[in-house]
RNA sequence: GUGAGUGUAGCUCAAUAGGUUAGAGCACUGGAUUGUGGUUCCAGAGGUUGGGGGUUCGAGACCCCUCACUCACCCCA
């Protein structure tokens, strides 16, 4: 035969990463925090599947983006199915509460999720093909008080999790009214200067002109200082609602700046935008955004109800957060020779019933050895059982910070432990 | 999708101008010490130099392709 084919080694695909033990112990520390701090505020979990029929995001997200254009796993199953792994959550809650009818039963509608999203991007520096998104949204409620309600609940996640320096930016992209004025004022207004513009801001003219603010040429910066902002044609519903957002943000004692050429990526936002970004993440920099899309439920074919939410991408919010040494607080259980290995077993056993976690290995090893790996794993405890400790049925409990070691029975050494 | 840069042991990095068997520190395994850890000493294991092809008497180094990562564009969380 042919020679053996060589092995290839298989590695996580572009753009995936494994997320290893030291590493998820954050990830469970800021997601433990989120979840109890969203509970706070009255907001439930839900939990919808990975994947979608394609057509949730093509017409949730909407045809136009760039997520649904050029970004989606899309693939079809054995069934003739066209499915999509979700870029995003917010379709998918939208989904659930027409599927459900969650809109007539007696539970607020205010929902939390930290869940996987699947984006074919170009991976960088805080920008990956899977990653993880937090999303928090509220359906019905049109009061601007529930707005600043959300982006105040954002800002004490942050400070929760010892995340320092975001800056909050608001803005209001108006609503259907007003939004086509401005659109029209502003592509005119940008037309005139359209030999000025670089050769992707001449095209954004007639694409989406909004994205000319996102430009980073200086010239482009310049010129999009002097065009028309969304602020001076938002019709007079829009205004009030954006003025009372501000007020209620302003009543938390919450800082923040009014970013005229915000825009969110998303089609159907309406009304307040807002972004938390940060210097430290470089080129994407924003930690999270969101803001309302009053319209979207209707376009579903599903209720008239409104809604408000965010998505904070948390591989770019666990960059920021800094690392915390949690110290360890299990028992390392040393034996020597089957008899003990028998009793090291039971020990274990019985200190885990009791709610005291314990290590063990089973290889035959040393004491010493076996005394230098409770250290090197950082347990605070040892236990020592060899043969004279099975007969006598008492241990040698050695505390590993001072070296001090003392001969305990089953029952001290559970209050022992339990007391440290 | 576009552009630039970088890939050597688990990690951080060496290897004169292309020249023998690719080295070191940390980490790992074992021993000194078979009932006592952190220090020390000794030893061991670990690499087709990301992968493939080419140039050459000879490639970790040079050329091409490819893959991955990084940074930026684009876009977004």
């Amino acid at each position: 035969m042919s020679p053996s084919p060589k092995k290839r080694q298989i590695a996580a695909i572009k753009g995936t990463h494994d997320i290893l033990p030291r590493q998820a112990r954050k990830w469970q520390r800021v997601e433990e925090i989120a979840n109890s701090l969203f509970e706070l505020y009255g907001y439930r979990e839900i939990r919808t599947p990975i994947f979608e029929a394609t057509e949730l995001f093509q017409k949730g997200t909407g045809e136009t983006s760039d997520i649904v254009m050029k970004e989606m796993y899309t693939f079809v199953d054995k069934g003739g199915r066209s499915l999509t792994l979700r870029p995003e959550y917010t379709p998918s809650i939208a989904r659930a509460i027409i599927e459900h009818q969650l809109h007539l039963q007696p539970d607020p509608l205010r929902f939390y999720f930290i869940g996987p999203m699947f984006r074919y991007d170009k991976p960088q520096k805080g920008r990956y093909r899977q990653f993880h998104q937090m999303d928090v949204e509220v359906f019905n409620e049109k009061d601007p008080a529930v707005d600043a309600e959300i982006v105040e609940m954002a800002a004490r996640l942050l400070e929760r999790v010892k995340v320092k320096g975001a800056e909050v930016l608001v803005n209001s992209v108006g609503c259907r009214a007003c939004r086509p004025d401005y659109h029209l004022a502003l592509r005119q207004n940008a037309e005139k200067h359209r030999k000025e513009f670089c050769a992707d801001c001449q095209r954004k003219i007639d694409t989406n002109p909004l994205r000319i603010f996102d430009c980073k040429v200086a010239a482009c910066r310049e010129i999009a200082l002097g065009l028309p902002k969304i602020i001076d044609y938002l019709c007079e519903e829009c205004q009030v609602h954006f003025d009372q957002f501000r007020s209620y943000l302003d009543l938390y004692e919450l800082s923040y700046k009014v970013e005229p050429f915000l825009v969110r990526g998303l089609d159907y936002y309406t009304k307040t935008t807002f972004e938390f970004v940060s210097t430290e993440l470089g080129a994407q920099d924003a930690i999270l955004g969101g803001g309302r899309y009053d319209d979207m439920m209707k376009d579903f074919g599903g209720p008239d109800i409104c809604g408000i939410g965010f998505a904070l991408g948390m591989e770019r919010l666990l960059q920021l957060v800094p690392d915390e040494d949690s110290p360890e607080k299990f028992v390392y259980i040393a034996w020597m020779g089957d008899a003990a290995k028998k009793e090291a077993v039971l020990i274990a056993r019985f200190l885990r019933l009791q709610g005291v976690e314990c290590f063990i290995e089973y290889k035959s090893r040393g004491l010493g050895n076996q005394m230098g790996r409770a250290n090197k794993f950082g347990a605070p405890w040892g236990v020592i059982i060899g043969e004279d400790e099975v007969k006598k049925q008492s241990y040698q409990l050695k505390n590993m910070v001072t070296g001090e070691q003392k001969e305990v029975t089953r029952e001290k050494l559970l209050t022992a432990v339990r007391n440290d």
